[in-house]
Parts: structure tokens; C-alpha cells; sequence
DNA sequence: TTGAAAGCGCTAACAT
DNA sequence: ATGTTAGCGCTTTCAA
């Protein structure tokens, strides 16, 4: 059909063994042999299948991002893209295809079972919703090369990254208690929600550094919708003259909503109230005055995980370690006193 | 190392040639037979290798997503996810890989071509963001099962399907008049911004249709961006008593600069000025009142681009035709006057 | 420094 | 209905 290693050889009047070397780089093949070589390649314009190279090799030189996608993900978890879109650029740089896989929770097992069996990727990354104990077993038992995105919330096995969403809410609180601020109230998502407690965790404990601690009407949770938000801003501002001077929104669509009852209110950001959220979208730089955050470079995450996982592939255990990647205040309008 | 074909042979008592038939689903082979192959294969665990089917049958059961991808690429972009999404979804449900790879506009070309060459992938779907003359000659020289997402700005060979934004913005256009607006204008884009220019026409089409034209002053161009929006709706507002009753708002940044205008001015929406807008993200549904928009399915262009690239796979010289997906509007309370 | 030969694990005529 | 045989296109001992 196209041109093989075989025509290439007759070419350059060696054996296929020969031209193996020259591609694969070997020391002990003369000069003159190397550039016969590379000329016959060049002049049958040839290019060694993927699938023979690596059916010998017994490898795949692919990695499989495995998590679950579905109808508006796109809109709904711009984060997971970003950090596929950083877990790429490392991959492809190194040679690696990165194929992309949407699974249900219940069939993840199953699926990494079989693609592992059938050879189709050398490892996994994998989404942390999407894991369970029994995946942590079955990758435990296999070996199978893997890094988990997020935190596992129970204990295991796995090798994983995640950002540091404590160190976040420190950093916030920091931010703010420097500015000035001294009364800080913290509105949190729902119960359960993860990352916005461990945002809170960070903020209360930078503020029991300082001796301070949080009236019990200045912490607040809700849903994590504006709406809520909205509502839950005015139960805040009921409080009277006892009104916090800062406020931490533990994401967002809090953050949304909090500035549209505050304006509603007729309270000035940031001089009387500072306001400070997490990650830089969608809404922190279109609200005015424009939002401080203190935001994760999730691209970067991606790269993370795509270092991690490649290293795995080359020695499968080592690096055990759980890694974390770090935020990055950024200084806005709405925290300046 | 692993159990292979085989072993099942051996242990079933029959060819090698037999157990793959048996895989294969093959007719010609005895129920017993095949019983007795299955069992062998369950007891050994045995799962066959991916690498060394598809070298032997000359297939990769991949394909390649080829995109642009970077930094930030998942927040200003959620849309080319949705579409990978969708088209996932319908590949691996088809027992294809998706493999995702970013690449720069102008190493398109050799990618594809090596790619090809190298039998990395069956097909490739690939983003109108990324292509030129140069990649239509190629694929259209090598035969290379494709499809393009998003319309070509040039003549060309290439199968593509796009949204269909004149049609949105007709429709747009129509549900103000129907809705009893009448004095319609229009913000688009940046000059060149093909989306923008599309939905224009649409709206323009409808209002020729209805023998009526819009007044020069309430047709505006600026940034897509909340900050120039809101500048240019003032602008419109200062027409003094000449003021529109309904503004269509290309995207929904600019619809969103436009409603603070609108607000900060004492406008009511919708019963002074109706608003309507295009997508159904960041904005539409956090803004107050709520926006009517025409929205497109975004996760159905990726299973569209899906089902396309299969047949092209399977048939290379079959539906050389373009595709179009459907708008639909999604009314809300910004066009209920 | 080079090449012969035996794989890698499966498929696909062609016989039987 | 089943097996023989020759690949698919490349890699990798091992010997020369």
C-alpha cells in the first residue's frame, strides 16, 4: 500500500535491522549508512507507522484524560478544559496523543480495566469525579500509571494533584486584613461543597493567627447561584450597625450576586465594604468596581498532571507524593480602601 | 507477558485463525466451537490487543480533534468544548477514540499531512480556526477523511458544518416584531467578526421582508466587550427622543454592557426597550430581567461533526454537502413587553 | 558496523 | 466448519 521499511532498505541496500537503527537513533551505524539512509527515506517520502512501531514497541504512546462530560460541560466546567488544554500541550510535546474520554462514575471501573487490558493508552489521567474505592483497588492491584485531578475525599491509593483551596482562602483573608479590613464575614456554597469549605478553612485559620475571629452572623452559606447569593447578602445586611467590612465570597456566583445587593443597597465598594472571590471567571473582571481574586492558574494544573503522569509511565512507582499547585492573588479595585 | 490469541487457541484446541473468526463474529463457525473458544478465553482472561488488531486490519479507531488550543482557551471558548463533548459522544459510542490535539494555525498543514502519513488516525475533525488554502489542497490531493467546524472564509473543497447565524439573527429580529417592537436596532461586533456580521444580515433580511428599514443611527459597531458595549449603548441613547423600543445585541458581552447601560440610564427592560441576545452564556441568565435568546445546541454540532466524520471514514467520496444546525429561542422576561 | 531471523498479536485469503 | 499460511510494518536479539 504506502511505503514501508522494507522499501526503504532495498533502497539503501541494507536490511530493515539497519533502518530500524538509523531511525531509532543507534550509535553503532556508520555515517555514510546513516545518510543513505535518510536519503532513500527522503526520496520514497517516508514515514514509519504509528501502529507497527509501537505493536513492537509494546506501547501506545497515548494517555487517556477519562471523566465525564455531557450536555453544557463546556459552559458549566470551563476549568476541567483548561487544564485539558494544559494537559495537551505537555503530552503532545512529548510525543503522546491525548484521547479524551467521557465515562459514567459507575462504568469508570470497568473501562480502565479493559482499556488496559486492550492496550489502549500507556496511562490515565482521571477526572476526581468520576473515581471511587474500587477504581482505587482495581489501579492499586493493576499498577495501572495514573494521576487523579483532585482531591480524593477518601483515603486511597491514588496519586493525585489539586489546588490548594486552603491556601487560597488564606491568602484572601491575608489580602484583606492588610488592606485594612477588620470585620470580615465569608459567604460559603452549600454544605458538602468541598472547595468552598476549604476556602472557609483557610480564612478562619489566617484570621486565628491574628487573634481575630468571625462573628457568627458574618458567616454565611447558600447555594452557589446568584440568586441565593442575593438573598443571602441582604440577610447580612439586616445585621444593623454590626455590618462586616469585608466580605469573602467563596466563589463567583456568590461574588455576582453579593455586588447586586450591595449596590442595591446603596453600600460603596470598596470603601465601605471590600470584596474579594475566587477564580477569574466569569464574572469578577465585567462587575464594577472589577473583582480582587485570588485565582489558580488551572492550565498550569494541566501541566502538572501531564508531567506527573508521563513520569509514572517511565518508572510506574515512583513519585507517590500528592502534589499541589499554587494561587495567585490578583489586585483589584474592589479591595481598595 | 500477556495472554494472546494463542494461548486461547491452545487451550480451546483449535487455530489461531479460529479464535479471531470467533471474535470477529464470524457465521461459519459451529456453536460448540464457539463456545468452547469463548470459554477459553473467559478462563484465561484473555483480551485482545488493540495495537496488533488494528495494524492488522489497517485501521486506528481514532480520531483526531484538531483545534487551537492555549492558556484560557476553556474559559473564552466553553463552545469548542461543548462541541468536543458532543462529538465524544458519539465517536466512542462507535468504539472510536478521540484524541484531542492542539496545534498552531501554521503547522496545521505538516501535522495533518504526517499525521495521515503515519496512520496516527482514521479521520479528522477539524476547527475552522486553524485552516487555510494550503490544508484544502492537501486533504483534497490525499484524500483525507475530514470535516470542518465552522464555515470557510474561502472557496474550497473541504466538508464543513457551521451554526447557521443569519438564521438566528432572523429569528431574533422576528420574535421582536412579533412581539410588538418596532423600532429595532442592532450592536454588533468588531468589523470582520463573521458571527456578528451573520446574525446582522439575518435581522436585516427579516426587516426587509417586513418593509421596514433601520435608521442608520440604531445600527452600531464596537468591541465585544461589557466596556465598549455600554459606551456605545449610550451613545444610542443620547438620540434623544429617536430611540429605538428594541435592541438585538450581537453577543452576549455586548448585551451585557448594554443592559448596565440601559439601567444606569433608567430604562426599563422590557417595557421601554426590549433586549434579546444571542447564546445562552455567561450573561443571559444572571443579568435582571432575564434575556431572551436564540441559543444553538453547541453540544449537537460536535454530534453532527460525529456522525459525519464516520460516514466519511467509511465511505471517503459519499456527502460532499455542508450541514446546518438550528438556532432556537429561548424566551425570557427582557422581550415581554 | 551490519544483517538474519524471530517476534509483537492479530487478520485474511485460500485450502481442505 | 476449520486450519494453514502469509502477512500488517516495525523492533530487537544475536551472530557475523
Amino acid at each position: 500500500m504506502s511505503v514501508t521499511i522494507k522499501d526503504v532498505a532495498k533502497l539503501a541496500g541494507t536490511s530493515t535491522a539497519t533502518v530500524s537503527k538509523v531511525m531509532n537513533g543507534s550509535y553503532s551505524i556508520s555515517r555514510e549508512t546513516v545518510e543513505r539512509v535518510h536519503r532513500a527515506m527522503e526520496e520514497l517520502n517516508y514515514h514509519p507507522s504509528n501502529a507497527a512501531r509501537n505493536l513492537a514497541k509494546r506501547v501506545t504512546k497515548a494517555v487517556i484524560f477519562l471523566t465525564s462530560l455531557g450536555r453544557d460541560s463546556g459552559f458549566s466546567n470551563p476549568h476541567m478544559f483548561e487544564i485539558m488544554a494544559g494537559l495537551e500541550s505537555v503530552l503532545s510535546e512529548k510525543g503522546y496523543a491525548m484521547t479524551v474520554r467521557s465515562i459514567a462514575p459507575e462504568d469508570v471501573c470497568a473501562y480502565v480495566q479493559n482499556a488496559m487490558e486492550t492496550k489502549m493508552a500507556d496511562g490515565f489521567v482521571i477526572h476526581a469525579a468520576v473515581i471511587s474505592p474500587e477504581l482505587d483497588e482495581l489501579i492499586y492491584r493493576m499498577e495501572i500509571p495514573h494521576i487523579i485531578i483532585g482531591m480524593p475525599g477518601f483515603t486511597s491509593h491514588f496519586c493525585w494533584i489539586d489546588i490548594n483551596n486552603k491556601l487560597a482562602g488564606e491568602m484572601a483573608a491575608a489580602h484583606l486584613l492588610k488592606q485594612g479590613y477588620q470585620k470580615l464575614s465569608f459567604i460559603g456554597g452549600e454544605e458538602g461543597d468541598l472547595i468552598s469549605e476549604h476556602r472557609q478553612q483557610g480564612v478562619m485559620d489566617v484570621l486565628k493567627e491574628h487573634d481575630l475571629i468571625m462573628s457568627r452572623r458574618f458567616l454565611k452559606h447558600g447555594e452557589s447561584a446568584c440568586d441565593s447569593a442575593y438573598s443571602t447578602t441582604n440577610e447580612l445586611l439586616r445585621g444593623g450597625n454590626e455590618l462586616p467590612d469585608a466580605i469573602i465570597c467563596a466563589n463567583n456566583y456568590i461574588a455576582y450576586g453579593c455586588v447586586m445587593a450591595l449596590k442595591d443597597a446603596g453600600i460603596r465598594i470598596p470603601e465601605q465594604m471590600g470584596i474579594i472571590t475566587f477564580d477569574d471567571y466569569p464574572f469578577s473582571q465585567v462587575l464594577r468596581p472589577m473583582l480582587t481574586v485570588v485565582s489558580v492558574d488551572v492550565y498550569d494544573v494541566g501541566i502538572q498532571a501531564g508531567r506527573y503522569i508521563l513520569q509514572k509511565i517511565r518508572k510506574p512507582n515512583l513519585f507517590i507524593q500528592t502534589y499541589i499547585t499554587l494561587p495567585l492573588l490578583i489586585e483589584r479595585d474592589s479591595t481598595r480602601k
